[in-house]
DNA sequence: ACCGAAATTAAGGCATGCCTTAAAAAAGGA
DNA sequence: TCCTTTTTTAAGGCATGCCTTAATTTCGGT
């Protein structure tokens, strides 16, 4: 496994994940990467050999279980990191992306379980999505976002999508992991919700409330 | 710099220590790697373009300025990654280099100087080898090798030559840095002498005393 | 100054991972 | 069913970093 195809294995895994389908096309890929078609299509045949992905022609490109694993191993490697970058090194959360990508892709199994054990076996990492644990078991990442609350709803911050330009936003307002929220008003015309932010009054749009996930209180 | 340019560069710098001379040869890089000669001479050409090393026909190959940056700052990430693997995840000094080395690739600057930071700024890694600070600056290594010394001196052991095999050895020994050597008898003939370590009495081989520096006491 | 050994260059090959252009095949709506 | 759009395949190209075989150039000792 090279780094291509690493990206590629992490990359469909990703895309199932967002777009909720067992199936993906190629153009997707494609897309993603800034690639061609084409491109896509003599690496999918190369990951096929290796039986890491299936693809039925006109129907799209999935995973097998080995492909899965490898995948859900890189997510592994890529959250600790990123435990490790904001906890133990002090980087802010925004700023972790870049190098725990390109850590996750040198990193052995040895030295991964031994620095999971170091960062005391977190069970997130810091934009709270789940660490898969050794065998590739994860919990669901949390997905009741914000704009789907009522007015006088309470919840509590708990998974932030992974956008620098986000996260940017959020440190500006002090807005962490956490935090509680209760909606005062919604204003679906402009697509604005007015909400008390531990206690400070704030207003976000539906947009930024979709990539904020939590539970209720 | 990609990986196979940033493996030769290191490679020059190591050849020039290690041969203590200016001017390296291409097939002597080209041993090193197992690579043709050939090879060798096509990759000294781009990184002669980039203006990391300089090459001047039938007389050698040696790092420029720049190149030589370059080198200490992949010495410096290495040896930090080696501390932290030891000191922080616990690994055995035989079993960090390899792991070392596919994490100094993958480290950028602000990650490396943090790292640094979270260590305790130590100034040697586990082998004993000086870290160069962050302008490139790095104290010469101990060259004073135990086969050096007359019987009756007593030697602290300061650095050991990153072999595997050799550091295996030592564990096997118990023999660690810092521990100290009184010579009893040297015996030249079959190339052997016996120590007093820790005061333990042990007899060791020349050719082992060769990969052991340290200074008198 | 010459000659053999060593070092360098030349020329062509191979796999990888990307590209473009173009043809062929299947899907799916009218 | 047919026809447009989407998807897939085919064919050939390019850069990288390695390879081999075969000149050619320089070095260094006699």
């Amino acid at each position: 496994m090279n780094r291509a195809e690493e990206d590629y294995i992490k990359t469909i895994y990703e895309l199932t994940i967002e777009k909720k389908q067992e199936m993906i096309k190629s153009n997707e890929i494609a897309d993603r990467f800034g690639f061609t078609d084409q491109s896509v299509n003599e690496m999918i045949k190369k990951l096929e050999k290796k039986h890491l992905v299936s693809f039925v022609p006109y129907k799209g490109i999935s995973l097998t279980k080995k492909g899965k694993d490898v995948a859900i191993r890189m997510i592994r490697a890529h959250r600790i990191w990123e435990v490790f970058l904001t906890e133990k090194l002090g980087f802010s959360w925004e700023n972790v992306h870049e190098d725990a990508e390109m850590l996750e892709h040198a990193t052995s199994s040895e030295v991964l379980e031994k620095l999971y054990h170091f960062l005391g076996e977190p069970k997130y990492c810091q934009h709270g999505n789940p660490i898969p644990n050794i065998k590739g078991k994860m919990e669901d990442a949390i997905s009741l976002s914000l704009d789907h609350l009522e007015v006088g709803q309470t919840f509590e911050l708990l998974r932030v999508i992974d956008h620098k330009d986000l996260l940017i936003y959020l440190n500006t307002q002090h807005i962490k992991l956490h935090d509680q929220f209760k909606i005062i008003e919604k204003d679906a015309f402009n697509g604005l919700m007015k909400v008390l932010c531990q206690g400070v009054e704030k207003t976000i749009t539906i947009k930024t409330a979709k990539m904020l996930f939590g539970k209720l209180i």
